[in-house]
DNA sequence: GTTGACCTTGACGTAGCGTCAACGTGTCTG
DNA sequence: CAGACACGTTGACGCTACGTCAAGGTCAAC
C-alpha cells in the first residue's frame, strides 16, 4: 500500500498521515527503491486507532500518551477528564445560546452598548439627554455593564433603575446643568462643593452601596476614566461627591 | 488612560487590546509625548463593544465585518447562523460524549480497535483463532468497522454476525486451514479455484450485498490491502473467490 | 540616581492539519 | 522511446486569538 491507498482506506488525507509520522504517532513504514513508503495492514489498524481516539477529541499529545502507556488504566482517567471537559463545553455552549436567544428577540438589532432590554429600558428613561456630560455618562453606564462579568449584571441595572424613576429626571436635568455650568470655573469655585453634596445627597441608597462595594479608596479606574473626560473643576466634582458619600457611610 | 488601565476596565490583556489595534478593530488613540497610547472613554466602550460580540463567539473577522457594516439587518444574519453552527457544535458534542459513555461502561478499556461491544463479541465468536490468514481478517474487520462512518457501522455489524454463528464456526476452521496451506502453493493449484469457490458458497446473504455494495468492480483499496499480506496463491483465492460472489447476483 | 511599575515594538509558539512549491517515480500511451 | 499524468517526496508558510518572552524606553517615587 501506498500513502494515498492508506488514507483512503482510513478516511483521511495523505497530509494527516504524513502529519502523524512527523508527531511519532505512527511508525515510518518501509520505503521501496524510489524511495515511497509501502504500507501494511498492521499500518492502517494502527493509523485506524489513532483516529478514533482523535474523534473523540483527544488532542494528539493525548493520544500519544494513552498509546504509549498502552495498558489501560490512564485511558480510563483521561477519558473521564475529557468527558468533564465536554460537559463544560456543553454549558458554555449553552450559556452563549441563550444571550444570542435573548439578542436575537429584540426587533431591532445593534451591536450598541445596550446589551440587556433591562438596561436598555434605564437608559432610555434616565435623564440622560443633551449635556456633553450626560452622554459620558450613557457611556460610562453601558461600559460599567459591558466590563462586568454576566452575573452581576443584573444587580448593576438593579442599583441603577432608581436613577431613572419619574421623580428623579427632573432633578437629574437640573444636576447636569449645573455640572456643565461649571465647565470653566475653578476647581475652588464654591458652586463645586455645593452641587457635590446635592449630587450625594440624591444618590439613592443602592447605588451608594454599590459604589462603596466596586470603587477602591483612591476612586479605581473607573473614577480615573471619568475625571479624564472633564475639566478640572468638574473633576473636583466628582471626587468631592464620592468623598461626601462615603462619610455617609 | 494608558493601556493598562483601558484592559484592567474592560477585562482583558494588554496584548489583546494590541491585538485589536492591528488588526484596525479599534483605532489607534493619540500618543503621549513619550510614545505611550493614551485612551479616552469612548475607547473602552469601542472595545467593550468588540468584546461582546467576540465573546457570543463571533470571530474577529466577523465582528470587524458587523461593526463595519454598523446597520442592524446584518448582524442578526450573522448571529442566527452563529446560533446555527452553535447548534450543531452541540450535537456534536452530544455524539462524542454518548460515544464516550459507551466506551467507559466498559469495564475492560483498551485503545484496542474494537469500538462497539457489538463488534466485540462479533470478533469473540469468530473463527479467528491460531491462523496468520484469521488474524489479519481480525485486522480487516476491526479496521472496516473503525473506518466507516458511525452511522454505518450497525449495518457493517449487522452483516458480519451472521459469521460468528455456531454452525458457521467449524466450517471457518475448515476453510482458513485449507488457506493456509495454500500458502507456498501455485496460483493455478487446481485447489486455489476449489476453495474460492467453497469460501464463496458459504458467505452469508447479507455479506454478499455488502460487498457488491463497498466494493469497487476492481476490487477496490480493502482486497488490494489484503493481497499484499498473503502469498499469490492465497491472493488468487481471495481474487476469485469476488468474483464468484459476483456471479451470484 | 536608582528602583520598580508600566510602556514600546518585534517575533516566536500554540493545534491540526491545508495548501502551495519544487521536484522525483512509475505507469500508460502514441 | 518520449511524453503525459497521477502520485510520491521534503520543506515551509498559513490559519485563530492571542500568550509569552526579549530588549529596551518612560515615568513617578524613594
Amino acid at each position: 500500500m501506498r500513502i494515498g491507498e492508506l488514507a483512503a482506506l482510513v478516511g483521511v488525507t495523505t497530509r494527516t498521515v504524513r502529519h502523524y509520522h512527523h508527531l511519532g504517532l505512527l511508525p515510518e513504514p518501509e520505503r521501496t527503491a524510489g524511495g515511497y513508503r509501502e504500507y501494511r495492514l498492521r499500518d492502517a489498524v494502527l493509523l485506524a486507532r489513532v483516529r478514533r481516539l482523535a474523534e473523540l477529541g483527544l488532542s494528539l499529545d493525548e493520544v500519544r500518551d494513552v498509546l504509549a502507556d498502552d495498558r489501560g488504566k490512564d485511558l480510563r482517567e483521561v477519558l473521564e477528564e475529557l468527558d468533564a471537559d465536554l460537559a463544560r463545553q456543553q454549558e458554555a455552549i449553552a450559556a452563549r445560546r441563550a444571550r444570542l436567544a435573548v439578542l436575537l428577540e429584540a426587533d431591532e438589532l445593534r451591536p450598541d452598548s445596550a446589551v440587556s432590554p433591562d438596561m436598555a429600558v434605564v437608559l432610555r428613561d434616565l435623564a440622560l439627554e443633551g449635556s456633553r456630560l450626560a452622554e459620558m455618562d450613557r457611556e460610562m453606564l453601558s461600559l460599567m455593564e459591558a466590563s462586568a462579568d454576566p452575573e452581576h449584571r443584573d444587580e448593576i441595572v438593579a442599583m441603577l433603575r432608581p436613577l431613572a424613576e419619574p421623580g428623579m429626571r427632573d432633578k437629574g436635568h437640573e444636576l447636569y446643568r449645573r455640572l456643565d455650568e461649571l465647565a470653566d470655573a475653578e476647581p475652588g469655585d464654591p458652586r463645586v462643593r455645593e452641587l457635590a453634596a446635592d449630587m450625594a445627597a440624591h444618590m439613592p441608597d443602592e447605588l451608594v452601596r454599590g459604589m462603596l462595594e466596586n470603587l477602591p479608596p483612591s476612586g479605581g479606574p473607573w473614577l480615573d476614566a471619568m475625571l479624564g473626560e472633564v475639566t478640572p473643576a468638574q473633576g473636583e466634582v466628582f471626587r468631592l461627591m464620592v468623598e461626601f458619600v462615603r462619610e455617609r457611610a
